[in-house]
RNA sequence: GCCCCCAUCGUCUAGUGGCCUAGGACGCCGCCCUUUCAAGGCGGUAGCACGGGUUCGAAUCCCGUUGGGGGUACCA
């Protein structure tokens, strides 16, 4: 072992000691069974679907036992890091409502929460474990590593640093210091128990009793000391970040199990108590014959901007994640869903299918439980991000906007459920808005000829419809007014008449009514016409229908 | 290669040895209502991955196989 001097000569000499940390970032005084999470999200991407849905689970663990939820941006990889990264985490997190209770930007006690600016507290407890012997510094090559991985694929043995391969970590001292005046760039191992069980086993908050083969390897856990600052890796950061934050519950992706024999080496190797671990199932996505892993790279649907950008609301993809994290969730009403506690022991362990359809549903359920006023001022908010043209519109007409949401939505027992997301706002309604409307350039126009109903017909049937055109309160007698004008042009009373004898009628009351909708709306599918009808006022029905005459 | 996790209708699931002829929700399909769509009403489709055990009895326990996922980095 390397003399103490020599230790200590590798480090800032104002380094803090062990004791002097324990007692800077104290145990939390937190109620019984207060539950201190954490996410450690990594700055390389966008946010993944799954990095929102487990900060989701580990916030709600938090808030509802009293305790404190913290984000912590794990930042060691410093080559992989993306520029702004950290601040679309902010954006996103807060725009489905999982702000952490501690962060970079929330504060905290217990920071910093950018692990690079945490150097001091690495090195704190990396020197500690160099001074007792258990790790040592590792002066091996990139060249030398993979040649000893070539050499162990050959000979199929299990790959690592371990046992005879472990070259530094049996270097006399003489070695080490040479190697130290030759200014050779080292990084610091852990050096495995010796005398440790083969197998280990652990109990995980979400699947019960797990075992594993125990960890032998001498991970890295201080990386080169040619870089600067000097990061540890994700292993020995978890250690001692999770210990110094004072969490108490690390959950977290299910890719994880097989790190936790080294954890555990770990907290216990460095003095600090266990953490509870719980490990989630990872989402998937259904692909032609099977599912995988949702990736960033191929699937749209992995990154949470897809669903910003689509504009789902919040409460919908909140409500969705919920029910993938505990199903029975998923049959409960919504507000019911969301006050409902995430139970660890309810969670499923097989990874869910991410189902747009079904969030879709959840979304158009949540969306026709809003006032008007409400869908008016969430598509503008939305708007203005994506639709420039839209926002101009929705404010520029905010009374006839409002009235539009409102057909079939307000003083009714069963809303429309045409919204899904906001991104459906132009599609569905847009058509109520003039600035956004082209109406239909005569009996040829392309969304009029499906109807398949002859020109001419349809020209004389709008010209009786227009003639006397009334713009009446009451449905039925508005309506009557298309079945008269129908009369009048030889259309069938009922598509049943029309389907006896069609050769005898142009088409049915069923084509005439057609013929309006896709006059005043552009589309053969649209709420109530006398509604449409009353929100767009006489003038511009009758100069929709004009336009349909030709 | 080695290690680990997982496996009930298309999806999310209920199910912890007899209550299972496997229940629900969503989706899908059909019908009804109807001026379209949505909504609503009614009905329907569809599943314990496979093979061995254990047991009077297995979706449920054990072993194996297959399949899917993950790990095996100075990525997290």
């Amino acid at each position: 072992m390397l003399d103490r001097q020599v230790i200590d000569s590798l480090f800032p000499a104002d380094l803090p000691s062990p004791a002097e940390l324990e007692q800077q970032y104290p145990p939390r005084e937190l109620p019984e069974g207060a539950m201190v999470t954490r996410l450690g999200p990594s700055p390389t991407g966008s946010v993944h679907i799954g990095g929102l849905y487990v900060g989701m689970i580990n916030k709600d663990l938090a808030g509802r036992t009293g305790g404190h939820y913290l984000l912590r941006v794990e930042d060691t990889d410093q080559a992989r890091e993306v520029e702004g990264a950290a601040e679309q985490f902010t954006r996103a997190f807060e725009y489905f409502g999982v702000e952490p209770d501690e962060s970079a930007l929330a504060g905290g006690e217990y920071g910093p929460y950018f692990q690079s600016q945490r150097e001091a507290l690495y090195l704190t407890f990396v020197r500690e474990l160099l001074r007792e012997g258990k790790a040592y510094l590792c002066f091996a090559t990139p060249e030398e590593l993979a040649d000893i991985r070539a050499r162990q694929e050959a000979s199929k043995a299990p790959t690592g640093y371990y046992g005879r391969w472990a070259i530094w970590r049996h270097a006399s001292d003489e070695d080490a210091q040479k190697a130290l005046d030759e200014g050779r760039p080292y990084v610091v191992r852990f050096r495995t128990p010796e005398d440790g069980p083969l197998r280990i086993s652990f109990e995980d908050a979400i699947r019960g009793k797990l075992q594993h083969e125990a960890n032998r390897n001498d991970a890295v856990i201080l990386k080169s000391s040619a870089s600067s600052p000097r990061l540890p890796t994700y292993h020995f950061a978890h250690a001692v970040d999770d210990h110094l934050m004072r969490v108490t519950h690390v959950i977290r992706g299910e890719e994880w199990i097989s790190s936790v024999p080294l954890h555990l080496q770990l907290f216990d190797a460095l003095g600090f108590e266990r953490p509870t671990y719980a490990h989630i199932a990872p989402l998937m996505k259904m692909i032609p014959g099977g599912k995988r892993k949702l990736s960033k790279r191929k699937d749209p649907e992995a990154g949470v901007e897809f669903y910003i950008e689509q504009g789902f609301p919040a409460a919908a993809v909140q409500y969705y994640l919920r029910g993938l994290a505990n199903g029975r969730l998923a049959e409960l009403p919504l507000d019911e869903a969301l006050s409902t506690p995430l139970e660890l022991d309810q969670f499923g362990v097989a990874g869910p299918l991410v189902d747009l359809v079904k969030l879709e549903g959840q979304s158009a359920d949540y969306i026709s439980t809003l006032s008007s006023e409400q869908v008016y001022e969430q598509v503008l908010v939305w708007a203005e991000q994506f639709d420039a043209e839209l926002a101009e519109v929705l404010k520029a007409d905010k009374d006839n906007a409002v009235k539009a949401i409102g057909v079939e939505r307000e003083g009714v027992d069963n809303p429309r459920k045409d919204l899904r997301k906001w991104s459906d706002f132009r599609p569905q309604y847009g058509f109520f808005l003039s600035a956004l409307f082209t109406p239909v350039a005569g009996p040829a126009d392309e969304r009029v000829t499906p109807l398949n109903v002859a020109p001419e017909v349809v020209s004389a049937y709008v010209s009786t419809l227009v003639e006397d055109y009334q713009h009446l309160d009451e449905q039925p007698e508005w309506f009557n007014q298309l079945r008269e004008a129908g009369a009048k042009n030889n259309f069938a009373p009922s598509p049943k008449e029309f389907k006896k004898n069609p050769d005898a009628y142009p088409g049915s009351i069923r084509e005439a009514s057609q013929l309006v909708r896709v006059a005043l709306t552009g589309s053969t599918r649209s709420p109530d016409l006398h509604a449409v009808a009353v929100v767009l006022g006489q003038d511009e029905v009758l100069r929709r229908l004009r336009a349909l005459a030709g």
